[in-house]
DNA sequence: CTGTTAGCGCTTTCAA
DNA sequence: TTGAAAGCGCTAACAG
């Protein structure tokens, strides 16, 4: 009778090279310590047994896991959905996978534990896609201690917040869009977690992500500056982050405000939403109507939209090495204004 | 001078509560074989020491750790990226989170020693987004003996495959685009993983992904079905599936070939860019032209492609079951045939 | 229902 | 350069 099929060891290979325990484990972790015999042998030892090191038995030993947590919202597959997301999260990916350490896409949601989400892995660090400043999740996370990279904020005690300024660069890009116009609107990001769509005057609003808050602020601004008054400005509140809905948000806009001769979009998916609107009803774009988006993801740039620049994949790639242990520089992230087809040009 | 910072364990919290380890870790474990009573105190002294279960120690002890694997071709940031992979890992996520398990997005790449990869973690199970049959990775992951799912093939001992009959599907798509077409064209996946871009005749072609070598092969019986010659038949290799180059190859294809009268795209991702070329250049759609895509990814559906509808959401859902442990159903997977407004109608 | 004992696989510590 | 001992935090297996 063989033995029964079992993970072998290091004790195994150690016994096979005829060796102690202690060659074969610094034959792994420090090979240095090892003289060049004694680790061929271990070696050889190791493959003809198919070893492989045991992680949990090394977390357990030495208390870090080679994990990065990342916590991305309430529901785990708006990680594969938002394009925003995603490029943040192909960053992170790319220096997870240059350092050789694997992404924990953690799993939240409202009936589970905050405390077992956080604690689901051993991990070494985490990275945040924008949440709100009393995210239960979050706070779990922050009494670890371990390091903790939040794009788009909130910017927290214990935390490294990598984001733009958002409030900036909204006023800036909504500026384009009000250049010529009289009767704006906006569309944007849901406000608060229940997600309900709404339309609303602009000054009713508040949100709970920070990101969303910083650029509403920014329009707000940028009407101010233009003599404009949000109070009379509609505002129409999606349920989600999403291009179909923003197209019926944009005509549902049309039809109760005929008038309306600038949209700002919160995000270019809400943006190529109402693009596709504007565009089967022939509206003129950008002399009756100009539109505006933000992230200048590559297909709202392909479709001449104006937008903000920002760099979501260097900020992935930035939050993992905090997450990994980077010292968070102060680097501040910058943004860039991207003018395009869908606005009227600045009056000389 | 107080205690130094230390991280609580079950000892510390059985001491404080003044029971055994044991009945701490019962009343975390499985809290039935616990008194109401004891389980009160221990998750009093749990919430006050802020105790968390250590993670490590109890997968080293059960062998379990509470996460999946999930292997995603050579370039990580692929998975955030691919539409298809994108819907698919939605579905893994969803049934992670629902079980509170973790997902591991593990990296890969040509540098990374495989074994690395499949150990980086400990994991319960693996899932894998279509690969080759001789990936690394994909052989060092069966040796684990673990659970897993591959979408896409191959089939392979030891593993369950996950996918739809590509070949069928793709012969009943292409049969729509023939409807009436004396000169089809092909627009193709990427054939092996060094990705050049090429144009070849169909005959010539083969693919190192099984799914690629059935779409490939049911292109090729459709042609036959319409009395077609696939050595006739231009095929254009991209170098990803992604619709700006599926674009520039649609352009390539027409300038060559201007006299194509249907063009099969492998995707919908490559049909949706060809889709942009012809309407820009206004060809007539699909009097002049026909085209069809597959996967049916929502975009597709809005814009009128004929396609194969499969769920790759479902087949996400039921991976993640496998990797988790569910004994492998033989469900054989549906695709259906979505007949819209880029194919010419049967005649009758 | 509660407690004792042993040990998961590894690495730290210290000694040879 | 190598080795023996101890123990990371937890839970399976068995008593009581």
């Amino acid at each position: 009778m063989s033995q029964p099929a079992r993970r072998p060891t290091l004790k195994d290979v150690a016994a096979k090279a005829g060796l102690s325990v202690m060659v074969a484990s610094y034959t792994f972790s420090s090979p240095d310590r090892v003289s060049a015999a004694s680790r061929a042998r271990i070696q050889a030892a190791a493959a003809e047994l198919g070893y492989r090191p045991h992680r949990a038995a090394r977390t357990l030993r030495t208390g870090n896991s080679g994990l990065i947590g990342v916590v991305v919202s309430e529901h785990l597959s708006y990680a594969f959905r938002d394009p925003g997301a995603t490029q943040f999260l192909a960053g992170v990916a790319e220096v997870c996978a240059a350092a050789g350490k694997g992404m924990v896409l953690l799993p939240t949601s409202a009936h589970l534990d905050p405390a077992a989400t956080i604690t689901a892995a051993d991990i070494d660090g985490y990275v945040f896609w924008t949440t709100a400043p009393d995210d239960p999740t979050l706070a779990e996370a922050v009494t670890t201690g371990l390091p903790i990279a939040i794009q788009g904020g909130p910017a927290i005690e214990g935390t490294t917040c990598i984001s733009i300024d958002d409030r900036a660069a909204a006023r800036a890009v909504s500026a384009e869009a009000l250049h010529g116009a009289e009767r704006p609107a906006v569309i944007a990001f849901p406000t608060d977690p229940a997600r309900q769509p709404a339309t609303a005057s602009l000054t009713a609003i508040t949100a709970v992500l920070p990101v969303t808050q910083a650029r509403l602020d920014g329009i707000r601004a940028s009407l101010k500056d233009a003599h404009l008054d949000p109070a009379q400005t509609p505002c129409l509140i999606l349920s989600e982050n999403n291009r179909t809905r923003a197209q019926g948000a944009a005509k549902e806009l049309m039809e109760q405000h005929p008038a309306t001769d600038a949209i700002i979009c919160m995000s270019d998916e809400i943006a190529l939403g109402a693009l596709t609107y504007l565009n089967q009803q022939a509206f003129d774009i950008p002399e009756k109507v100009s539109l505006t988006g933000f992230d200048a993801i590559p297909e709202a740039l392909d479709r001449g939209i104006t937008t903000i620049k920002q760099d979501l994949h260097e900020q992935g790639r930035l939050a993992a090495g905090i997450a990994l242990g980077d010292t968070p520089g102060n680097a501040s992230l910058t943004w860039e204004l991207h003018i395009s087809g869908t606005t009227r040009q600045r009056r000389l």
